[in-house]
DNA sequence: CATGAATGAGCATTCATTCAT
DNA sequence: TATGAATGAATGCTCATTCAT
């Protein structure tokens, strides 16, 4: 009762001290993508880091500041991703159809990661994932391009045609994302069928 | 206590009957997608309506069965849109052309309805038992089937190119939809390069 | 709204008009017999005799008033089955074993008559219940006098060995009804041994 | 607003700690008995308690653990006096005639516990995984297989007649309890010669 | 730096009941 | 006689958060 009597310092020992902040990004970062961004709780945060749910409060003001050192974590994995597919050797056509691939593993890979990225719900961190966005489609356009160069694709707008291939490949995600059970056939052979027949559309 | 101190004509005015339900789902249409599915509650929900939420179960069983409610109506719409598109004359590559523009236009015309029935996380659930989904789809897998007896798409399963087609206009429409701002192509212009993109990636 | 543009009394057939009481009572028993009272709701109730729930109170004040019809029933028949054994012919002391049986099966069939008129819980129509387990153990007193004047028993106080009997059954119906799945030993196997142990406890 | 106005050792005082648990179980005892377990309500014990309903859920994972705990706690009981009894000298049957008094002495003595933990509809629930209740159990049986090695009982399943004795316990602590003013028998007379009849009514 | 204890607000849902018709 | 529509109060439980220590 009096703050006098209250031992200096003594209660516990520090834990891992400064990497608690990285823990605790990494616990939550598993739980939203396991569980999605709301399901995931304070509690079962703290529970995974090993810790009380008022520990959180120390690093963090409250649950969307945890979000948001996530989501800015995930969107430079998710360009290095990108880039990386883009660097490899090949024939243009193979380097957009392995980009077009990339793409839907990267989707399908990261659920949350890639509904963050192009849900409808547009909040305050928004510049990052339109960043995000908008490399990738640059990435995409790029690809389209070079195709178009080497005379494998008939001439046309390149926007048109990335746009046409993205809404192409973000249809087929989000729909193996959120209604699996609405797609009967193997999703393996429907991302192949679909790539090809995206890249035979354009064909010249 | 006294039956002579009773109002004679008392309380409040009781609802409009029959046209409850219809407030109930536009008022839940509205919350879903302001808020998300699982953020919109049944309280608010009520609140908007302006009834006691004990007043919502009257109506819906439970808050999945409004959601449902919301999607079945989409659903019915949808098979409605594709039955008539199925009765015009002309080709079977005719029809199935236009039953993908009728399904992007159908789409493109209710955002509301069209985005709680096919982008909202945990619809699925809401999609199983509505007949009408199934139908819609196999409408269009008919369509399929038709244009490759005609000789004129590649032989291969009706079911795998059917859901190739409509994972392709789902992207386009929710793209359209949610990220109008990162399309820079003119929405007729690129619907209609689509649609013919499509139609010829799975040509024989 | 005006009270004089009502229809007179054009609604609907009237059902089965005085017998709605009867239907209403029958059911209330099968429900609470098969879910116990507190589980059976009003709407329950109302939906075994396909009505609106709003129809039960045309006949009852409340739900308790419905318990209190349905008790008094109960209590008839509760008692009529314990008389009817009493009458049986052969020795007494087989009669004393025949209705040392019958207080169990009765109390096992209807588990909640037994506990209603057993429980803790003292409500206003405890009169009721009071009057048949009087009953019930002035015949059970009776067949123990029956059984010691024809020497079998030890003689002592007919009451003390009554309740003792009365005791060790209650002690098996509230076992068997309230912990089943504490008991391993066959349920007949422990009754009958337990009716015959009981019994030769007291022999002479 | 402003922190010079916070008053200085604020709110409110905060709950005595360690004894918290033991409020809730006294207040939770109480309630159970006076309403029975489903119509106690968390919020009624927590304002029993004098704290939120939440923070009974700092202590308990739910409303049947709660019950659960005051059971345990009672077995933990009948499993000393249980155990104490078995080592006290004297031959088998002197030790198992001392086990049946010792439970019928605890269950008079603390009538609350003993109602809650055994007459409560929905215990057997609570008394699954409690350890101590089935250790209470062995102890009987293994009693009653010492009087049979002593050739004292007749030979049967050990099982079978710690059953039996336990349900003619239970049922004589059950009557007592719930329904004296119906035991015109003195308590200690009828206890003895139960104890005797039940005895003497599994002997050789 | 960390916690145990606690909270207020909120959740979907169900209840017995009532009212105007 | 009977109902469709509606309600207020309650249920067990979980949430993010806070405070004194």
């Amino acid at each position: 009762m009096n703050i006098a009597t209250l031992p200096a310092r003594t209660r516990k020992a520090r834990g891992q001290g400064a990497s608690r902040r990285a823990e605790i990004l990494d616990a939550a970062k598993r739980l939203f993508l396991e569980e999605g961004f709301e399901q995931a709780t304070m509690r079962r945060i703290a529970a995974a880091v090993g810790v009380s749910p008022t520990a959180l409060y120390v690093y963090f003001p409250d649950k969307n500041a945890i979000l948001q050192a996530i989501a800015e974590i995930m969107f430079t994995e998710l360009l290095a991703v990108h880039a990386e597919t883009q660097q490899r050797e090949g024939t243009p056509l193979e380097r957009l159809r392995a980009g077009l691939h990339a793409y839907i593993d990267l989707g399908l890979a990261r659920p949350d990661e890639y509904r963050l990225t192009f849900s409808t719900v547009r909040t305050s961190q928004a510049c990052k994932d339109i960043a995000a966005a908008d490399q990738s489609f640059d990435m995409l356009e790029q690809g389209v391009a070079d195709v178009m160069a080497a005379g494998l694709f008939a001439r046309r707008d390149t926007t048109l045609v990335a746009e046409g291939l993205w809404a192409t490949m973000h249809g087929l995600v989000v729909l193996l994302l959120d209604h699996p059970e609405h797609i009967v056939s193997d999703h393996h052979v429907l991302i192949d069928t679909l790539v090809d027949a995206a890249i035979h559309g354009f064909s010249a």
